[in-house]
DNA sequence: TTGTGTTTTACGACCTCC
DNA sequence: GGAGGTCGTAAAACACAA
């Protein structure tokens, strides 16, 4: 694995997928924030498409949740909170046990789902403190739930491979996620203490995530250009690495804010 | 039931920025 | 040097067809 980093790095050059690319992205997590934190500076070094993202309202894309499956049936943004995951950050309220148990929380709204257990153990934060086996958004995929062991602090360090996060944990998470793509310090102090997750898991799941989106368009591009190859239209300046950037860049605009 | 393909966590390598 | 970014990948978890 680690062999091939050298060619990969060069790659992501005649990509434009190199870190030198998009390395300023890593700086807006703490430009959505009102509280810059320990980067306070880092206004005029935003990515364009940060900068134009913060320019404009964000208007979420429908998310498509058959990549979640399992929550199907429970999890259906349209029929659940889901209205109210964009709602202004400071008005974003969480509702976990030891947090606010408080009805009309962003995170949930139907009975199924404000009644959630998740982050058993009441306050204690402890990450890895939850039980899968009682998350209300157990579902079809969770109809073993009972028969799994308990999600803990297992890691590959550790005497498990990996958890699987809960139904709830992951929604909070993308809820967090179609509201802003990169999260912030704060945000994720927040959610890894209301999921009872680490913040280093909470960190790695949003790069997951950005990676997933990623993948994501770039299957949908690739058929566009597959199509495009086919007609002869004049090349992208700077060939497919620009072709990919801009892509990328508008995909960004339009997806972030 | 089993084989196969996909998705989900988690990590290491490498990078930039402060 | 540490933080967090991307990328590629491993392996578990899962869905689904045969």
């Amino acid at each position: 694995m680690a062999l091939s980093k050298s060619s990969t790095r060069a790659d992501w050059v005649n990509q434009g997928q190199c870190p030198n690319v998009a390395k300023t992205s890593r700086q807006s997590p703490y430009l959505s924030d009102e509280d810059t934190g320990m980067y306070p500076n880092l206004q005029s070094a935003r990515h364009p498409a940060q900068t134009l993202s913060l320019n404009s309202q964000y208007f979420p894309p429908p998310y498509d949740f058959t990549s979640y499956h399992h929550v199907t049936g429970v999890g259906d943004p349209s029929t659940h909170a889901w209205n109210s995951v964009y709602a202004p950050r400071e008005e974003y309220p969480y509702s976990f046990p030891g947090s606010s148990p408080s009805a009309g929380q962003v995170s949930v709204s139907t009975p199924e789902l404000s009644s959630t257990p998740t982050a058993a153990g009441g306050g204690s934060f402890t990450p890895y403190n939850f039980i899968s086996g009682q998350d209300p958004f157990s579902s079809r995929r969770r109809s073993n739930e009972s028969a799994r062991p308990s999600v803990s602090a297992k890691t590959r360090t550790k005497d498990k491979y990996r958890v699987v996060y809960t139904d709830h944990q992951r929604l909070e998470l993308e809820k967090e996620f179609q509201y802003n793509r990169y999260i912030t310090i704060r945000r994720k102090t927040e959610l890894s203490m209301a999921l009872s997750l680490s913040e280093r898991q909470v960190k790695i799941w949003f790069q997951n995530r950005r990676a997933k989106e990623r993948k994501i368009t770039r299957k949908k591009q690739q058929p566009s250009q597959q199509a495009s190859t086919t007609t002869p239209t004049p090349p992208a300046l700077g060939g497919p690495a620009d072709t990919y950037n801009s892509n990328i860049m508008s995909d960004t605009i339009s997806e972030e804010y």
